[in-house]
DNA sequence: AATGAATGAGAGTTCATTCAT
DNA sequence: AATGAATGAACTCTCATTCAT
């Protein structure tokens, strides 16, 4: 019937529409600091109707989380298939990275600002999280077999460079590379950040 | 005279308890998740007690960010001041940054979790801050002058560095980098990112 | 018309449903830790369904509590009417009270354990409550008339034993027998205990 | 210090405040109906300020169970220690525990009318109640013995007349003995009901 | 200087009930 | 006839904060 899927898509509508308001929040305030009435607010419902929706407010993170990894990994993925070239592929996969943190900054925060844990991941972030390591980890085995950034173990390797364009994303977006740079081009700042942090190594 | 003395001694002893309570506490649970009742618990005095010696929870929180930049400041300047060796001094600087993410990761995240602007910075963090970025910048500025780091920008390379270690201070603490390797020697692992991150550029 | 009478017989159905559904919720959960979502869940039917069959929440548990008397009623006359001996009918009644109030504990507590003016007695509760009355005034007065209870006002006779067996209903559903007693044999401990209180009295 | 006593003391005529007005609103409305909101408007404070003088809501339920028990068994004692004569003794208990009833119908209500274990019995309440039944339960073995009530095992008579008198109280005090008694002279008619409920039984 | 008492505000959550469909 | 959506009111309980003592 027609009623049925219209019925869910409105369904689906709200649960959006209740997603995006609490995302705002929660990146702005931070989870203890939004309430459930802040969220119903933001959407002029009353509190009652987000428990028709989300069973409580663990959950609308719990989706939150969940959400933005799916589709973290899926640019991830994207991005890094196609390119036969490791170094290339890293590059791509970094810029990925900084992109997406900074166009879902909020996404971004739910998912990295708190630790890993603390809410016990009660969807699949923790899959998807892992899924992503796998690939990146593979991207840096093959260029440290390559020797491309000469002697070093590819644990080392993989966790500096996750740490560099992690920590980029962060300083980014808590505006501290904007205070503390005159620069006015950014981009071409960025991209020498890039080039820089992965700069050959010694043989 | 001397009771005056006395006085304001026994005022500066309890702040610092009361102060000292906080921090354990905020590290333990989070700043969200520390009630006033909470640290008066701690130091067995009443709630209103804490009053004749903050204005309110903020100021209490505001002192421990101030301090916790204050104490991070030095700490950076200590360390890199007697070292005339450049890079040597940058490895220092860079171990401290870690050491004190690791250590005092409450404060840590006090100061650099938090949207710069966001809180409204009413001691003098701004400036310690700047003051410490500074230092840095300078470090940063004699090693890409004696040519260590290969043909890059200044600001690229005080970025990308500064990234490498504000990432992985914050990985290690939301507990990403326990949860993605089976390293079993773990300061190893720490040196080696180091010693890769700051590995010398191409001339 | 077939149509109608239909209907009505679907309404009576569904009506039946919502009741005894409600019935076993309130004998196992208590009266105020139901809700209408449970009665509704229970019968696989929206919360909204209900309101068709009752205006509310309290009207189902008047029509349950009328039920329970018109009941209680019934079975009390269908054992006395036939037994032409009084007291061999007195003791039927105690049965019959008794077992009422063990096998529907709920009906039992929503007819007796409410003040009796408290919930207003929106139905016919007070008609069937006296007509009991009556029946049972009329048992006792026979019996005291043929000298079984010895010297004894019928009101006396009436109160006492309306109240032993009213008293133990009570201390059963309530758990204080069960507690209070070793005695595995608890049909034997119900008939010493009629016997006891149905004793014939001193001339 | 005369402060510290006098601290004391109020503290403990607000707790006194709070649990007689819990106590009747509990007695009236049941305990679910009655809110925390409901006791504090009762005396005239704000809901926060019931917290510091009780954990929450099930403990004031709680603490008043646990008075009514110690003082009923209280007057028990009292009331039956001093008499020899076991059948006296039985007498004088049964109008304690009618009058208790009548004159602390709240108490009562709290103390009997919710399941045994339903609230499980936080208090000494049980301890309470047991030596209470104990009491009891030698009394009538005297009788028993005495073969003043005949032919008849202990724990029936126990249950037999702990039911005459619990139920009589119940019927009293939800108004049904009025409801269905012309009777004028109440307390002629109790003595009489007391009298025939303890009537010899046959050798 | 320190505290016990008190409170207004607000948290998450549930419920009976209504109404458009 | 039945339902999904929605809500206002209520619940228990916690918190930061003030104030008389």
């Amino acid at each position: 019937m027609g009623t049925r899927k219209r019925r869910e898509k409105d369904r689906e509508a709200m649960r959006r529409r209740i997603l995006d308001a609490a995302k705002q929040l929660f990146a702005k305030q931070g989870f203890d600091n939004v309430s459930m009435r802040g969220i119903a607010a933001a959407i002029e419902y009353s509190p009652a109707a987000l428990y028709r929706y989300f069973k409580n407010k663990r959950e609308i993170l719990s989706v939150l989380r969940d959400e933005g990894f799916k589709r973290f990994v899926q640019t991830q993925k994207e991005r890094s298939e196609a390119i036969p070239d490791p170094l290339e592929r890293l590059r791509l996969s970094g810029r990925g990275y900084l992109r997406f943190a900074l166009e879902e900054p909020e996404y971004f925060h739910l998912m990295f600002s708190t630790s890993c844990q603390e809410v016990d991941m009660e969807g699949d972030c923790d899959g998807y999280a892992r899924k992503s390591f796998e690939i990146f980890y593979q991207n840096i085995q093959e260029c440290v077999e390559n020797g491309y950034f000469g002697q070093v173990s590819v644990d080392a390797a993989v966790f500096s460079i996750w740490s560099n364009v992690h920590g980029l994303a962060h300083l980014i977006n808590s505006g501290r590379v904007e205070a503390f740079t005159d620069s006015l081009d950014f981009d071409r700042l960025l991209k020498d950040i890039q080039a820089f942090s992965l700069r050959p190594g010694a043989r």
